[in-house]
DNA sequence: CGGCTGTACTG
DNA sequence: CAGTACA
DNA sequence: GCCG
């Protein structure tokens, strides 16, 4: 085994090298004696140095043991100290050397084997040695464990990548500083790595099967905790810790379990699992995002609890294989910490290093989908960003094993070359925002990140030089990844682009950007209650403008050059920049009038007008409405449910709502098409109201339908707003309706039916967003056609925005064509928010 | 200077 | 027709 | 109030 055999005697070959490199090395040089066949327990407590005597030079085979023993025992403390799990790299170095150390056994034909029994163990009765007839491994079930095992690795590989995905959509739904979400990932990546400190004894007493069967159910709970709880401190511990916990478990078992089956393919199945891990990192982008979009991120967490309940199964499955080296790991640890090694320069000096190293590092993992967010990339795309990342570190990882094994290859050079690479491309990418730059900014630091990573542990054996320390060395090491993890992700929330996303940060300059887009909306209100139409037209632009705004506003020149901000409002920008305020909207909102105006104007059914006219008649509280206004039909409605209309409703209730009137609906027909449109088609965590539209596939039974839902839905509605026959054959219902449940508000629900070939228009148009209807309906406009909920047209002839020629419908069966007929690319609903 | 989405009910 | 509403 |  060349691995035991290095080139040179001084040089201390680095127990991480990649499976094919131990698959394909010669199994000879190894072959051992029978009385190595049967070891007595003590034997295994073996020095370090006889460790070294062993890898330099000529193996003796006496000392095979001793190696066994060290590499586990180095393996145990890997496993407790590392997994700086935003990497995996590191994960991958235990496996590779856990599998080498598995090759060492099998190549021993040496393997002890363990009755499965719980609990009964620490004494020699347990531990015996026999030797393997080859078929009874590496084949038949053993197949079966693989592949277990290797979705267990991938259901792994979901821990952080989705985290990452998802944490957008947590601060948004959340409110809380970037940081304080970006804290739950930290704690999510320490966990992972330190629960392998209690997880390495557990998995020795009672089995992978236990272990991962708890790491699934642990999972499950945690999805379920965070999908109902609606506590920031909660996630710390339900998507931070005792999820870390739980992937930890998967983490463990995979690997042990196929050491218990594999003999002879050991190297090849070990790494078969190891790119289940990246595998994983690649799907669960994606798949994270797909459900983010479909479910909002708490039902993507409920269906991601769900999917690693397969770990259940896989568990089950998990039989107890024909070998075990787990009572291997079972051997007491006879290396203890030694003080001498921070003696060595250095290696403190190296640790220094690679604390900066990992700590520039991690950040741009988990940060890169934020990132790409904040520079206006669909959430969709940053997620596809992630799984390239993923794709070329996993493409790399091998040839950098293969490589490092090479006689010519200078590990130290190229790990200096390649980490100061990756450092000035991290720097650099601070300037990249488009997309196709970050695409080269995934794939370079992706293949970069997977260069030096795996590196660093290599570079610590050969620093640390004295073999008694490489154990400690190495753990120290990845003792400082873990804590460069931690603190980097905790710092870094509170520094950089995190910020820009955000709008609840207190810092200076960012919290002055946000304020500006709030106080240009209450500019925006302001004047609307003033009656300029078109000056709040523009506010309202400019402010969704410079929410969009992926920076801070840093200059009044920057402010001027966003479009849809002139001069006047990049005045009142800068100001607010400056000053944190703006006077003039002081000055306005601090006048009664006005702020009874927008009191009154939200009341359903009033308008500026009639809230200026009350007003200015000297009602001013909706105490004065009620007693002396002359109330409309719906606006009396308006005001008996002031409160509840004015308040958004959670997602989850909006899809409650929709359950219900969904199967009221099937009752009358069964082939009614029902779809709930408006915010919570767009997946928005909350909905001012629900939107229901629904039509007949055979083109003609909507007709007269919309009285029909209304008398079947009953006392849901607790009051009509409006109920209306369109000529088109289109009909609408505004309405208010209440949940029959504990403490339900009422709640705004507009219905509309369609005939079937005005489908796809009157989707787009209840979906919206209004922004987005006008823009595209601008668009239409423009290439001299009309959109509206009824149809597109062609040939429309406008003078002076009269319409003189209506044009003729071209048709649109489908979402999809109307994009097409304005050229533009599908946007799926939750792109629709512009 | 003139447009800034397009449609439809209520009173 | 003006006012209000829907996305 | 912004933009063409």
């Amino acid at each position: 085994m060349k691995l035991l055999t290095p080139s040179t005697s001084k040089q201390v070959e680095p127990a991480f090298l990649p499976p094919d490199f131990n698959a394909s090395s010669g199994e000879g040089s190894l072959s051992l004696s029978e009385s190595d066949n049967d070891i007595p327990e003590k034997k295994w407590k073996i020095s370090p140095e006889k460790w070294i005597c062993a890898k330099s030079s000529k193996v003796k085979h006496s000392n095979l043991n001793s190696i066994i023993t060290e590499k586990l025992e180095l393996l145990i403390l890997l496993q407790r100290m590392s997994k700086d799990s935003m990497t995996e790299e590191n994960n991958d170095c235990i496996k590779n050397l856990e599998l080498e150390t598995k090759q060492v056994s099998t190549d021993t034909k040496c393997v002890y084997c363990d009755d499965e029994e719980h609990g009964e163990h620490g004494s020699k009765k347990n531990t015996k040695c026999i030797n393997l007839s080859e078929d009874s491994t590496d084949s038949g079930y053993a197949w079966v464990i693989l592949v277990s095992a290797f979705f267990l690795e991938v259901l792994t590989g979901c821990s952080l990548t989705s985290f990452g995905i998802m944490m957008v959509d947590i601060i948004d739904s959340t409110e809380q500083r970037a940081s304080n979400i970006a804290f739950i990932g930290a704690l999510l990546s320490s966990f992972l790595g330190l629960s392998g400190v209690l997880l390495g004894p557990i998995v020795h007493r009672f089995g992978c099967r236990v272990v991962v069967f708890s790491g699934s159910l642990i999972l499950a709970l945690c999805c379920l905790t965070t999908f109902l709880v609606r506590n920031v401190i909660v996630y710390y511990f339900s998507m931070g810790i005792v999820s870390g916990v739980g992937y930890s478990c998967y983490q463990l078992g995979a690997p042990v379990a196929v050491s218990h089956w594999f003999q002879k393919k050991k190297a090849f199945s070990l790494s078969v699992i190891m790119t289940g891990i990246s595998v994983g990192s690649m799907l669960w982008g994606p798949i994270t995002r797909l459900l983010i979009n479909k479910y909002s991120w708490r039902g993507a967490v409920l269906i991601i609890g769900g999917l690693q309940l397969h770990g259940c199964l896989i568990a089950a499955i998990l039989k107890p294989g024909p070998l075990l080296s787990k009572s291997l790991l079972e051997k007491k640890r006879s290396s203890r910490f030694n003080k001498e090694i921070l003696k060595n320069k250095r290696f403190i000096i190296y640790c220094f290093s690679n604390f900066t190293l990992l700590y520039g590092h991690v950040v741009p993992f988990m940060m890169l989908p934020i990132k790409a967010e904040s520079n206006g990339i669909s959430k969709m795309n940053a997620a596809v960003l992630v799984a390239i990342m993923g794709a070329c570190s996993t493409t790399v990882r091998p040839l950098v094993g293969y490589l490092g094994d090479k006689a010519w290859f200078d590990k130290n050079f190229v790990f200096g070359i390649f980490s100061i690479l990756g450092g000035i491309l991290t720097s650099a990418s601070f300037y990249m925002r488009t997309y196709n730059l970050l695409i080269i900014y995934a794939c370079l630091f992706g293949m970069i990140s997977a260069t030096y990573i795996p590196l660093t542990l290599s570079v610590a054996v050969e620093i640390v030089k004295k073999p008694e320390f490489i154990a400690n060395g190495l753990a120290i090491i990845l003792t400082v990844h873990g804590l460069a993890t931690l603190v980097s992700i905790t710092a870094f929330g509170t520094l950089d682009y995190v910020q820009l996303k955000n709008n609840c940060e207190k810092d200076t300059v960012f919290q002055h950007f946000t304020q500006s887009v709030h106080i240009q909306n209450a500019l925006a209100t302001t004047y609307e209650s003033t009656g300029d139409r078109w000056r709040t037209f523009s506010y309202r632009k400019a402010a969704a403008a410079v929410k969009r705004y992926p920076r801070p506003i840093t200059s009044f020149e920057e402010a001027l050059a966003i479009p849809g901000v002139g001069e006047r409002v990049a005045n009142k920008i800068w100001e607010i920049v400056e000053t944190g305020g703006l006077r003039k909207l002081e000055e306005l909102s601090n006048q009664e009038d006005i702020k009874a105006i927008s009191t009154l104007s939200g009341i359903w059914g009033v308008g500026q007008t009639t809230a200026r006219q009350w007003v200015s008649q000297g009602i001013k509280t909706l105490e004065d409405v009620r007693n002396k206004a002359k109330l409309t039909r719906p606006q009396q409605i308006g005001l008996k449910h002031y409160d509840d209309l004015l308040e958004r409703m959670p997602r989850e209730e909006a899809g409650r709502i929709d359950d219900f009137v969904r199967e009221k609906c099937l009752g009358i027909d069964a082939d009614l098409v029902i779809l709930c449109c408006g915010s919570y088609r767009r997946g928005k965590e909350t909905c001012g109201d629900v939107d229901f539209l629904i039509t007949h596939p055979d083109g003609k039974s909507h007709h007269d339908l919309l009285p029909k839902i209304i008398k079947r839905l009953g006392s849901f509605l607790t009051d009509h707003l409006v109920s209306l026959q369109q000529k088109g054959g289109q009909s609408k219902y505004l309405g208010v309706c209440k949940l029959d449940e504990e403490g339900a508000k009422h709640r705004r629900i507009d219905i509309i039916t369609v005939p079937r070939d005005e489908y796809a228009c009157a989707i787009m148009y209840f979906t919206g967003s209004a922004h987005f209807n006008r823009s595209m309906r601008h668009l239409a406009g423009k290439m001299g056609m009309s959109l509206s909920e009824h149809s597109l047209n062609k040939g429309v002839v406008r003078k002076r925005g009269e319409k003189l020629n209506p044009g003729v419908p071209l048709p649109t069966p489908t979402e999809e064509s109307v994009f097409k007929h304005l050229g533009l690319k599908y946007l799926p609903p939750n792109e629709r928010d512009h």
